[in-house]
DNA sequence: ATCTAAACGAGACGGTACGTCAAGTCTTTCC
DNA sequence: GGAAAGACTTGACGTACCGTCTCGTTTAGAT
């Protein structure tokens, strides 16, 4: 019944079709933009892509691995570079609120999560993901420790965990509108534990 | 033909059932336990337990509304008070995470916020228990704050939401056998964090 | 919880109440009358009668059962004597395709045969019913003897079986509107067949 | 996880599988024969056929389907051709009822009559196969009215509806193992209600 | 007049089957 | 020869009924 196939695409051949790939992670994004984690599956993608579903399994193994593409497609957050690490923190919070809350990634963020509690490839991949954030934010603590900002025996990944881990729950409990004050209200509280002690 | 039917439980009248009720929480418990979220399926509780699934959605519309009755049935943490703020949230957090590691609470929490990612109910079930945890946090805050560890003018819910925030993404993410000197340290740079200026 | 039962009938107490009896039985009748044999189940009945459903089965024990005594309360079909075998014939089965037709009696009748097929007890009262039908044709064929219309050694029950057999089938097969000439034609075969020969 | 399937068959690939196909027919065959009408489920064939329940619904929309299918796939009777049309016909039923008897053919059969009665598709297509089988009956008749054993102004169709309609109530009623004596009798009385008047 | 037993409505129970959706694997077809 | 896509098995979904059993109430008939 291929006849009704992938209208649009030309080849079906012995090359990965780029086509393809593309239509199927676009899929996958509208599919968890429109119907949401819940509504999020490879037979469902593999409808709206007009694809196979071999063809999804052949490149992205499980649900979680398509999960991870896709979110790694979306823009990147702001991480500002303000000289104060308050005012940084506070900042990047507030960025990433924003565009968890205003664009599919935070969606997508959520499902991988989620998809994490039962999928070990997920877990995984949000475990590799997630040090490499953690490298991130932790960069901005090392610049304040430069200046001075920060005491120089505070860890810096602990910390970068505290910030993403209220993220993270703020996201998962549908709290992303939550007051800037009170985001800068948290902030404070660590970037004074962590200031060097005079 | 109900010849077969759960020997062992006799009545099976006109109301309902505790004992039907028991066994299909434990059932659900045990199902967590031994095969995880990704194993707990509504047809493996009902086999596990001897009952009919319709006599489990007869009680709980939902996964989720079993997770959450499964969840409450589950014994809770142990906050110390031990007249130091810093020892009292360090070791809520040891206990917590024991607690979470060694129980079937901590794979029981963990599919509770999974699933609500994906069903209203569960967010709901989730947002209402989170409440009442903040509070119970937030009271080890104020004890702290009447005995002028901690500033007046700190928020109390921001600060537990912090601690909170940080336990479920180490639940999230598999490492709740942080070591004991690192939860220590996130506490301590929170804890420093709201201590009144001197 | 009988509080709010079954609202106009009066007794529920230690005597067979006549009145739910008549309300299964009507239920019974309208359920077929507007769902059909498809959506004829106790459950269906005792719902629109405000029965329970031990109550029907205390009565009837089985679908067949409430069946039979259904379609037993339904008005008997008239058997001519016109003094003429083929006409009496001829017009009872034009009266029992017409009744058929025309009354809930001709699906009440084919659920019957149809449940017969899967259930023994159906099967056995169908069978019971029938005989009874049987020697009731069979008179009209005996009467035709005496009047000298058919030879003497015909066997009226194989004559009966005949006739109820062409009626049978038209009603399985969803016929019951066929051509007068054509039901005359029928039996006009039979009843040449067992004349005497001259 | 379809390491457990099927064992024996090979295929499971991209072309319809005439394996499975077979497989699930025959153990149609099997569950009809075995438990009849009351035991046939699709659930029952799935287990036997060890398919799984969608493969089934992808092919046969309905139990219906399937049951015309697998009555379809069965060994139709001898319609002897001896010259006499008594004979012929008295013969035919013989055979028919043996048929019926001693092969799955008949319960088959009287479970595609049951659910036609509530089945839309079914009685569809048991119209159509009726209409096939009285044409083939009515050829009979023809052959006999070609030797002038019966009158010219008979309508072979209605006689063939007799002859039909004795043979599905037998069925039906579970009277396969009719004495011949009888099925002759009846066979008689219509020969003789057909033959040219002297 | 009181007690007892039967019948009632209601509905929970363990089950079976329904028809559907999705997951992930295998195989054929086509470039 | 390798990518695409369909057919496959499996398993869970949530629903409808099945026939049995228990509950608490009501009432007729026996004491």
């Amino acid at each position: 019944m291929g006849e009704a196939a992938a209208r649009g695409r030309k080849s079906i051949g012995a090359k990965r079709n780029p086509e393809s790939a593309d239509a199927i992670i676009e899929a996958a994004e509208g599919v968890l933009r429109e119907a949401g984690y819940a509504g999020f599956s490879i037979e469902a993608v593999a409808r709206r892509a007009r694809a196979g579903k071999p063809t999804i399994y052949r490149w992205w193994p499980s649900k979680a691995a398509l999960l991870i593409e896709v979110y790694q497609r979306q823009k990147r957050v702001e991480t500002p570079d303000t000289g104060n690490i308050e005012d940084d923190l506070a900042g990047f919070l507030k960025n990433l609120f924003a565009h968890w809350r205003d664009t599919p990634s935070g969606n997508i963020f959520r499902s991988l999560i989620a998809e994490a509690q039962s999928d070990g490839t997920a877990a995984a991949a949000l475990a590799e993901y997630s040090k490499g954030r953690r490298g991130h934010t932790g960069r901005m603590i090392e610049r304040a420790k430069a200046r001075g900002e920060v005491a120089a025996d505070v860890d810096a990944g602990i910390v970068a965990d505290l910030i993403a881990s209220y993220a993270w729950r703020h996201l998962l409990t549908d709290r992303l509108d939550e007051d800037d004050a009170m985001i800068r209200a948290a902030v404070r509280y660590v970037v004074r534990g962590i200031a060097p002690t005079p």
